[in-house]
This record gives structure tokens, C-alpha cells and sequence, in this order.
RNA sequence: GCCGGAGUGGCGGAACUGGUAGACGCGUCGGAUUCAAAAUCCGAUGGCCCUUGCGGCCGUGUGGGUUCGAGUCCCACCUCCGGUACCA
């Protein structure tokens, strides 16, 4: 009757769900509240890709079967839109970054809104947005007020080639994440935020939230806390011209102190200079000097020898009295632990290669390996050591450290990896800090709050001040200002927040997303948090999410949040991979197919995707008669392998789109893009389209009355899986249960609408637009969105006879059909009716029979 | 290296607490429809073997084991992916 057309259909209903609002969370409503969330996108130039799709996808799916069930559901949308790839183009075109931010949020919201998805666009927030950073600007005063923020001299990265300090984790191989220019290690004036304070709380609190193993697992690395002690050595004041000093360790083997026969301090430890006498300075200092030009990577992975050199100073062992040299190495990290070390050569590999290469003895303490062919460092009975000989290592920890608090050289102490948080980034565009440093004093004085928001200035250039300083620091007339204490001069300051900040607390804000006297409203946080579900990708799995739990915290003990962690309910979706299509160019300039792969002395040609010539199934290069490699790998516009959603919507629609990115697999799994697939979700589409709708042949086959017992049968089965898969995000298995009701129905001659209904509002989450076509078509009034969710009837799903599996000698050898309720007796019996059964019964003495109902029937024979 | 995850047809993937391996989809093959094609509909589709049957054997990365019965549990190993990297 009227022809599938999703290009027509689907405006029409994403106008109508906006003009009924919907989707509007209503937040006076008495239904249980349901907070599902998507990690918000920052608004790039390149658009909205696949990835993004079928994260929002899962969420949408969520938040519509959600409400069918009767909740209340907050499904917001925003954008993360400080960052520096707005400020990069603001350098090289001169382009505001708020106006380029305009822009990509402008295309980003076309593009959700043509895939249907219902978000509560009301409560949309943007971070550049000055009403929204106020309040990001007012939970810095909190932190501050808390004295979990603070000014350090620390040595960051900084970047000459975007003049600015990075991140570590922005930081990759010793190259910015962004344009890979080489990064240096400077000291600069940051803002930290303390972090290190909640390191506890973020570990335990793990607890209380249901996320996937593997990502508490990252977390718990992250923060790395491990037990152990801190111990003082007393530097030996005859070697070192009378300095009286402890060089304090950090330890998790207590228990191998007796084998300690050297020490090393990090280069960067203040007893350095002091340790060293006139003898070694020169290299020490030499080796120091060495050491801070090399980036972490060369500190690290480029050195398979363990560099270092002796002080010329000395400290005694407490445990024994014993003189042991003070060694400088880089293998020691001035950043963990006290940034020195006890080393046990014995018990240690690290500390075993460094004492190889040196020539410095290697006590055993431990037995139960031989410490001259490598480092000990299992389990063991300590041996050499005095008053611990004879003990498990176990034992040894304990007595140990007992007897270092008795003596006052040392005490049991944990330490963590996490450092406290660098937060300061010397870019326009970020959040300003609320902060003034008065001229007279230095001293640091932060805004009242009446004073928030603290806008951003105008500014003529982008470019770094070149010191390192923001461009912020090029406009006076912004940066001088006023103690608002003492209203004497006073000088803002420069920095602004990472990008971290603004999606740090962001959830919050979606709750109450106009409210002007805090960030969230208490009641109404009580009401909505934690987030139910949050979706999002899993390069965020460690650092945004530990950022956000952090902050969670703060505000939890300051009295703004009534929750301690804001998500329960954490899912990664997994990447959606590209093929790529190659060809090798070798030295000489000749192009190879497949042929060239792995080879060292070729370099990969990428071909677009759009630009492969195929001859049948064969890529070919498009100008040479050359085959191309197929590899299939993450997109990235570089490879040419980039899906973008637009187009499969323009050709099948924004359903088809949304039914094959959960069609592809499991939600949490890395899966291939294949074209294809896309076309056998919209042959689904199509097929129940023609059910109900008919098409120039036939008409409809929907008819009044009601359905026949196989067909109820059919159809509570459908709901029950489909109902069951949904609740577990198992929608790949979701959809075939609907494919094959509808391969089903099919099958018959008439279907009655009372069977198609609720396949239509099963089907709604799913492909919304075609189900609100559908729902009209039956004869329903708008909308199915508004329809409910279909109950099943355990007993209707159930057959009065099920086909029971005989096997002999647990192999399969035939089939029968036998009453639901059968009992041992008839089962046996029916089976060896069976000729299939017979054949490998005969001759044979039944030994026993396995029989377990509705699963199998099993004769072991002798 | 360490931590985490995964290896199932030509491909993406199904399989509840051990119980008929390969649902569903793609692709391929055959048929119907058509002047023809596309689209659509119906059917077949893990491999091998023979005496072509309601047949047999093999088959879930490899090698062992537990069990009446193993893709699923245990031990050892291989490969791939993700995270992390001198954290004392």
C-alpha cells in the first residue's frame, strides 16, 4: 500500500516527539526515577562518528524501554566544549573558539537529533557556557576552601611546539597526544589539587558500585597503594662532612633490610647536593643534568642498563649498624614513594642489574633461590639476618616493623602511584581560575561568590605569551585588578582549568540545569543520583571517571551531594573498527598488493574507502592494476576508513543505522564495521513494514481476532527474550528474537493485530520511528513511545510436548517427542522405540540411565 | 614483563546454573516471480566419508584431565586485543 520510506517518516516523528515534548523528564513525577547517561561528546569539527552512535544508541534504548516500564527517565545531552582543538584553530584562523564551538555543537545537535534520539534537550549544558562554568568556578572555592588545592613549583611537561604544560596521560611516548611534538620536562608554578587525600575512599568505594571488573581493576592500578614501611637511614657524617641528615625509605620488603648493601636517591632528591662530596660532584652533577633533559620514555623503556653514580657519602643501616654507599640512579622516581630507596640487590631485580652493573655486593636474605644468578623474589625463610632468621617473609614483615617503631627508625606506611592531580593549563580556553594574587603580599585570595562567574576576556591573540604564561597574561586590563579583601592591586591569575573539569560534576548539573543559587538542588540530587547507567568509551575508563569520583567525594563531604559515588552502574562500549584499504610502495616507488604486508622496506598507502575500484570482490587501487590489502583496524581519517553516520542515514535511515550498531554484536566488544550488515537490519525494517503495511502486490495481512495457541506461544516467547535481553543490554540478541517472530509470522497466511502490537512497542526502543509508523498504521493513537511494554505469560510460552535429546554414551542419536511433564519411566520407554536409538542400543546391556527433564536423556551401556 | 579480556562455519556473532554446537544476520548456492534485471518470496548452506541413509566419523586456539556427557569446569601452553610500565 505505501512504500517504505524512512526519509519522510523520520523527520515527521522526531517533529512530533518535540513538539509533544516527549521525552521531557517531568521532575515533579511520583514514578520511580531512572537517571541513564551517555558520556557527553566534545563537539569537534569532524562530527559525530559511529563510535559516538552506538554508545548513544545503547543509552537511548535504555532510557525509551525504561520509560515504557513505567519510570520517570533523565536522558540529557551537552557538550564538553573547552579544549584545545578549538583553541589550535582559533591560532591558525583567528576564529573565536566560541564561535567555532558554536558551530560543531550546532552540526553535533542535527546530527543527534536526525537519529531519533530522546534526549530532554531542555536541560542541554554547555562548559564554555559562563552560567554553567560559574558553578564549575564555584566547586574550585570549595576544593580550595577544603585545602585540597594548592600552588606547587613542579616540573610538568611542557611543550614548546603548542606552548603549553601537559598532562601526563596528554603525553604519549614521550610526544603531545595532539600533533606529537617533542615534550620536555620544566619547572612551573601549577595549581594541584590533592587528590591523594581521597586515595583511600576512591579504593574502597569501589565497593559500593557495579562496574565491570576489569575497570575497578584499572582503578585499583591507578592508584596503586601498596603496604610496607618507611625507614630512616642516618647519613654517615665522616663521609660527608659532617651533615646530620635521615634519608627516609619507602620499602614493601621490610623484611630484606638485612641485605640492603647500597642505597639511591633519585636525582632530583634535595640530599643530593649535600651527600656529595668534592670528589664525586662533578659527575653527580654531570649525571643530574643528564637526567632531567630525558623524558620519562628515555628514563625508562630506551635504557636497558641501569645507570647511576656514587655520591661519595655513606648511611648506616639501623638495623645493623652497616656503612653502605649512597648511589644516585634515574631508576629511582623522585615522584613515589620518598624518592629514595634501601636497595637489596638479593631480593630485588632491579636493584640486582644496578649492583651487577657496579660491582656492589648481593647478600642474601631470603633463601630459596640463588641470588647470583638473579634477584630472589618469591617466598621464602629469612636467613642472615639476625633476630628474623627462621621467619616466613610474612613473619618477618611484621617483627620487622614492630621493632623499627620500638627503636624510632621507622614505621609501617603505605604508598600510593596516584599523585596529586596537576590542574592548571596554560591555554585561553578553559575555565578561568576565581582566584587574585595580591601584588604587595603574593598572597592568594579567591573570589567572593557573588564574583562568579569569572568570564573569559576578549582576546586580539591566541599565541602564547611564549613563557609559558596563557594568553590570558597579554591583557592588562584583565589581569590587573583588585584584592577583593583588601582592594589593594592585586593580579588574576592566568592558568585555567583542564578540560577535566567541566565533566567532572557535569551529571550534576543535568538534574537542575537552571538553577541559580548552586550547582545542583539538594532534594533533587537525593532524588536523581547516582546515575543508574553511564555509557561511554573506555579510553575514559581510569582518569575521567577517577576525576569525577574525586570531585563527588568533595562535594559529598561539604554537604552539596547526598550520594558518595555518582555512578552505579558503569558500561565501556567497544570500539567499532574500519577496513582499511592498502597498498605497499616500495623504495623504488613501486606499488605492491597484499604481498607487501609486514614487509620492513614498504610504506603503507592507504586508499580511501570511497575510492577503491572494485572488480567484483576484489579492491583495486584506482589509477594501478594492483590489488589492495584489506586490514581491518581502528578508523582514523588518516587510513581512509572512517564510517560516517550521515551517509548510512541518508541511504537506509537513522533506524537502520541504529538497529545494525547493536545488531553488530555485544555492546561491550570490539567489532568490525561491515557495510552489509546494514542492509540485512533494513531488510528486517522492510519486512515489517510489508506485514502491516502491505506493498504494490499484496496488502496488509493484518487482521481483527485473536491468535491461535502456537501463535500466543510464539509471541510471549518474544516478549519474554526480548523483554529479558533488553534488561541486560543483550541487544544483538534482542533483535534476532524479534527477526525471528517476524520470520514466523511470515509464515502465515494472517496475522491478527493483537500479535503485531506488541512486537511494534518491543520494536520501539529499538527503531522508534518506524515503530510509531507501524503504531499508527495498526490503527492505534500516538504514540508508541507512550504505549507501555508488552507483559508475557510464563505458561503461554511453554509447549505442551518438547523434543527431548536421546543420547547413548553421551553421544546425540536421536530425538523424541515427549510431554512436558514426562517422567523417567515413559521417556525410556519412548527412546528405545526410537530407530535411531535402537541401532546403538542392540546387543547392549544398559548400565544406567541419566535422565534429566527438559534437558536430556542419556543410556550408558556396558 | 605485569594486569585484564578474548580465541566457535567463508564473515559478524548465538548457546540459561555442564545437557541436541552454529540461533539471528551477512555471503554463497538452488528455486519461484520477471521479456530481462533489481527488489521480493521460498529452500539449502561446518568439514570429511560411504553402501546416499531416519547413515557414519570429525569438529568450538593447542595438549592433557574431571564427568554418563565439556564451547562451558580444572591444569599446562599458544595467539590476538586492551591497559600499564624501573611505583621500591
Amino acid at each position: 500500500m505505501s512504500e517504505f520510506r524512512p526519509d519522510e517518516f523520520e523527520p515527521k516523528w522526531q517533529a512530533y516527539w518535540e513538539e509533544n515534548n516527549t521525552f521531557q523528564t517531568n521532575a515533579d513525577s511520583d514514578l520511580p526515577p531512572y537517571y541513564v547517561l551517555d558520556m557527553f561528546p566534545y563537539p569537534s569539527g569532524a562530527g559525530l562518528h559511529v563510535g559516538h552512535v552506538e554508545g548513544y544508541t545503547a543509552t537511548d534504548i535504555v532510557a525509551r524501554y525504561k520509560k515504557a516500564r513505567g519510570y520517570e527517565v533523565l536522558h540529557p545531552m551537552g557538550w564538553d566544549a573547552f579544549g584545545l582543538p578549538a583553541e589550535q584553530y582559533a591560532l591558525k584562523t583567528g576564529t573565536h573558539p566560541r564561535e567555532t564551538t558554536e558551530q560543531n555543537i550546532e552540526t553535533f545537535t542535527k546530527q543527534l537529533k536526525s537519529l531519533g534520539f530522546a534526549y530532554d534537550w531542555d536541560r542541554e549544558i554547555n562548559t564554555t557556557d559562563p552560567e554553567y562554568y560559574r558553578w564549575t568556578q564555584w566547586i574550585f572555592l570549595k576544593l580550595y576552601e577544603q585545602d585540597l588545592a594548592y600552588i606547587a613549583e613542579v616540573p610538568v611537561n611542557w611543550c614548546p611546539a603548542l606552548g603549553t604544560v601537559l598532562a601526563n596521560e596528554e603525553v604519549i611516548d614521550g610526544r603531545s597526544e595532539r600533533g606529537g611534538h617533542p615534550v620536555v620536562r620544566k619547572p612551573m608554578r601549577q595549581w594541584m589539587l590533592k587528590i591523594t587525600e581521597y586515595a583511600d575512599r576512591l579504593l574502597e568505594d569501589l565497593e559500593l558500585i557495579d562496574w565491570p571488573e576489569h575497570l575497578k581493576e584499572m582503578q585499583r592500578n591507578w592508584i596503586g597503594r601498596s603496604r610496607g614501611a618507611e625507614v630512616d637511614f642516618p647519613v654517615d657524617p665522616e663521609t660527608t662532612g659532617g651533615l646530620e641528615a635521615n634519608i627516609r625509605v619507602f620499602t614493601t620488603r621490610p623484611d630484606t633490610l638485612f641485605g640492603a648493601t647500597y642505597m639511591v636517591l633519585a636525582p632530583e632528591h634535595p640530599l643530593v647536593d649535600e651527600i656529595t662530596d668534592d670528589e664525586h660532584r662533578e659527575a653527580v652533577e654531570a649525571y643530574r643534568d643528564e637526567a632531567a633533559t630525558k623524558s620519562d620514555l628515555e628514563r625508562t623503556e630506551l635504557q636497558d642498563e641501569k645507570t647511576g653514580v656514587f655520591t661519595g657519602g655513606y648511611a648506616t643501616n639501623p638495623v645493623n649498624g652497616q656503612r653502605i654507599p649512597v648511589w644516585v640512579a634515574d631508576y629511582v622516581l623522585y615522584g613515589y614513594g620518598t624518592g629514595a630507596i634501601m636497595a637489596v640487590p638479593g631480593h630485588d631485580q632491579r636493584d640486582w642489574e644496578f649492583a651487577t652493573a657496579h660491582d656492589i655486593d648481593i647478600v642474601e636474605v631470603i633463601s630459596g633461590g640463588d641470588v647470583t644468578e638473579e634477584a630472589h623474589e618469591g617466598d621464602g625463610t629469612l636467613v642472615n639476618s639476625d633476630f628474623l632468621d627462621g621467619l616466613s617473609v610474612e613473619e618477618a614483615k611484621k617483627e620487622i616493623i614492630d621493632w623499627l617503631e620500638d627503636e624510632g627508625h621507622g614505621k609501617g606506611a603505605v604508598s600510593y602511584k596516584l599523585r596529586d592531580w596537576l590542574f592548571s593549563r596554560q591555554r585561553y580556553w578553559g575555565e578561568p581560575f576565581p582566584v587574585v594574587h595580591r601584588n604587595e603580599d603574593g598572597e592568594v585570595v579567591a573570589l567572593p561568590e557573588e564574583q562568579l562567574p569569572l568570564t573569559l576576556p576578549e582576546v586580539e591573540e591566541y599565541e602564547p605569551s611564549g613563557t609559558g604564561e596563557s594568553p590570558l597574561a597579554t591583557i592588562e586590563e584583565w589581569v590587573d585588578t583588585e584584592c577583593p579583601e583588601t582592594g589593594k592591586p592585586a593580579r588574576r591569575e592566568t592558568n585555567t582549568m583542564p578540560q577535566w573539569a567541566g565533566s567532572c560534576w557535569y551529571y550534576l548539573r543535568f538534574i537542575d540545569p537552571d538553577n541559580e543559587e548552586a550547582p545542583v538542588d539538594f532534594d533533587l540530587e537525593k532524588k536523581w543520583m547516582p546515575v543508574d547507567l553511564y555509557v561511554g568509551g573506555a579510553e575514559h575508563a581510569v582518569l575521567h571517571l577517577l576525576y569525577a569520583r574525586f570531585w563527588h567525594k568533595v562535594l559529598y563531604d561539604v554537604g552539596v551531594v547526598s550520594t558518595k559515588e555518582p555512578f552505579q552502574r558503569v558500561v565501556n562500549q567497544g570500539m567499532i573498527l574500519g577496513t582499511s584499504y592498502l597498498a605497499y610502495e616500495t623504495e623504488e616507488g613501486e606499488l605492491l598488493g597484499p604481498e607487501g604486508a609486514g614487509r620492513d622496506d614498504v610504506t603503507e598507502k592507504p586508499v580511501h574507502v570511497d575510492k577503491v575500484r572494485w572488480e567484483g570482490d576484489t579492491p583495486m587501487h584506482p589509477d594501478e592494476d594492483v590489488v589492495l590489502d584489506e586490514v581491518v583496524e581502528k578508523m582514523s581519517k588518516s587510513r581512509g576508513n572512517v564510517v560516517n553516520p550521515d551517509d548510512v542515514v541518508d541511504e537506509y535511515g537513522a533506524d537502520s543505522l541504529r538497529l545494525y550498531e547493536m545488531f553488530m554484536g555485544p555492546l561491550e566488544q570490539t567489532k568490525p564495521w561491515d557495510p552489509r550488515g546494514v542492509t540485512g537490519v533494513h531488510r528486517f525494517l522492510t519486512r515489517i513494514w510489508r506485514l502491516v503495511c502491505g506493498d504494490d502486490e499484496s496488502s496488509s495481512a493484518i487482521v481483527d481476532g485473536s491468535a491461535d495457541d502456537e501463535l500466543q506461544r510464539q509471541l510471549h516467547k518474544t516478549i519474554k527474550k526480548v523483554t529479558e535481553d533488553t534488561d541486560e543490554l543483550a541487544f544483538n540478541t534482542a533483535i534476532a528474537a524479534m527477526m525471528e517472530y517476524v520470520n514466523y509470522l511470515y509464515k502465515r497466511d494472517e496475522v491478527p493485530r493483537k500479535a503485531v502490537a506488541p512486537l511494534v512497542q518491543m520494536l520501539a526502543p529499538y527503531a522508534p520511528h518506524v515503530a510509531e509508523e507501524l503504531w499508527v498504521q495498526l490503527g492505534y493513537e500516538p504514540s508508541v513511545a507512550e504505549a507501555g511494554w508488552p507483559e508475557y505469560d510464563e505458561e503461554l510460552t511453554r509447549e505442551k510436548t518438547y523434543e527431548l535429546a536421546v543420547q547413548v554414551q553421551g553421544k546425540l542419536r536421536g530425538t523424541i517427542d515427549v510431554p512436558q511433564d514426562v517422567e523417567e519411566e515413559d521417556a525410556v520407554a519412548a527412546a528405545k522405540d526410537n530407530v535411531d536409538v535402537q541401532r546403538h542400543l542392540e546387543g547392549k546391556e544398559i548400565r544406567r540411565v541419566i535422565f534429566v527433564p527438559g534437558r536430556i536423556l542419556n543410556f550408558v551401556v556396558g
